[in-house]
RNA sequence: CGAUGGCAGAUGAUCGCUGGUGAACCGCAAGGUUCGCUGGAGGAAAGUCCGAACACCAUACGGCAGCAUGCCGCGUAAAAUACGCGGGCGCCGCGGUUGAAAAAUUGCGGUGACGGAGAGUGUCACAGAAAAGACACCGCCGGUUCUUUGAGAAAAGUGCAGGCAAGGGUGAAAAGGCGAGGUAAGAGCUCACCGCUCGCGAAGCAAUUCGCGAGGCACGAAAAACCCCAUGCGGUGCAAGACAAAACAGAGGAAGGGCAGCCGGCCCGCUAAAGAUCCUCGGGUAUAGUCGCAUCACGAUGCUGUAGCGGCGGUCUCUGACCGCCGAGACUUCAUCGGGCAUUCUGCGAAAGCUGGAUGAGAUAAAUGAUCAUCCCGGCUGAGAAAUAAGCCGGACAGAAUUCGGCUUAUCGCCAUCGAAAA
RNA sequence: GCGGGCAUAGCUUAAUGGUAAAGUUCCAGCCUUCCAAGCUGGCCAUGCGGGUUCGAUUCCCGUUGCCCGCU
């Protein structure tokens, strides 16, 4: 994902909020398999906290891919709370987000 | 406890990420899918405090300004004030010796932004008489006026004009220290010792040290105040920069000129570039592509085969252009082998070093992860005589972004070597 | 990644190396029937750790946090 279409996703998505994480969902008709891209800024923590909070997202992601629905352009940014939580807790706010953003294939 | 050096949990399984590479399949192609093989964080990768490489720039040469460095020698990629090693000197601590003490001397350890305050300007609050060419508060000293006491000698007090800086007191700091002579009292006024400055000689590459002689105290602190002296420095930084290329309209060359504007922190000059003219042509602008860039400006071989070249043939608007075929083919990419470089291991060697082996991360919203098992290290609990079984907790600081060297800072613990004195 | 700057009271700003100042906020009192305004008084600070100095907000070094610029 390139800048221009994180900023595209985060202004013109649906966004949800939660304690640790935000998720922007845009729908783009016809563009394949969903994209996602992970924002984790400066304000987390030094660069290590940043990796396995990434890293953390990223793993919970690939474990419910088969679970997204297709033609979704999707931005996940960490909020501060997710530099101290465990990957547990990241996995439960990231399927109920999920199904909040209705991303989920049923 | 301190100093120095080293390590930075290990192995396996399953599922993933990212670089390279091979095979098969799909596709006209660009490319895609699947299955393999293989590489994948650090001692600080960090802070960005110094320096170098490398790259670009219309001022990079000279000067001013500015910045940096500052005892001496040697070494490091050239050099250096950086860093390392060694030495000198100062200060601090401890011990030994001499001594009544003060102190001196010596040994060990620590530590020092360690040129100049004998070029100049400024600063030194409060306190204190005075804070930098000593203007003296309490004092000390002799002279003298007056008063008092006294038979007198004289003593005390007071005023005046002087001499002195020993003692007291203030302060962070008070004008060489200490002893003797000297004196009305004193004073480097004189002398010895110590310190200081200068000169000469010796040792040392040098910083500096030692010895001799002279001066006669003139020389407070602070330069991490301005400053002076010496030395060094052009600026910008891989977001440097190069190439390909859509939107869109420009770009290159030649002559001429030394003038406007732009333009280094400033000034002067030199060189180069550049606009108005002419000529030619697809010019080359993006936060997205490729390279820079992953040990190498190395050598050899091999694969692919491009620009340009030569030959033959054909076509046309025919001294030429275009197309096709053939020939030899720079340059570049990739692979293999060899070599160099760096890191590391083993062996030999007193050391320098030598033989042999292994390894060489690389993205660009940015890879190195998740789960589990066994073992390892540390701590706690603990049946038990003990070794130990078992359980629980913990394994830090921290994540490459052009590369390299140094510095600084963060860091759970473990290992090795050394340690004068005190405690 | 590279380059630059800032840090003083709860907030906004001062301060030739010598007791850290002012406005505002807060608290108390006065004034007013009450509130506001006004007047008086009080509370509160040099980001942190070292060094130079007799003495640092100031000078120097390190460190922490924040801000800005460059594709």
């Amino acid at each position: 994902m390139r800048t221009s279409e994180f900023d595209h996703v985060k202004e013109r998505g649906h966004p949800a909020r939660g304690k640790c994480m935000v998720l922007g969902a845009l729908a783009v008709q016809g563009s394949g398999a969903s994209r996602i891209g992970f924002v984790t800024g400066r304000r987390l923590g030094s660069a290590v906290v940043r990796n396995r909070v990434r890293r953390r997202l990223r793993e919970i992601v690939r474990k419910h891919q088969h679970d997204l629905r297709e033609d979704f352009w999707i931005v996940l940014i960490a909020r501060r709370d997710a530099a101290d939580a465990s990957y547990l807790s990241l996995e439960d706010e990231w399927l109920r987000l999920a199904k909040r953003a209705s991303i989920l294939a049923l």
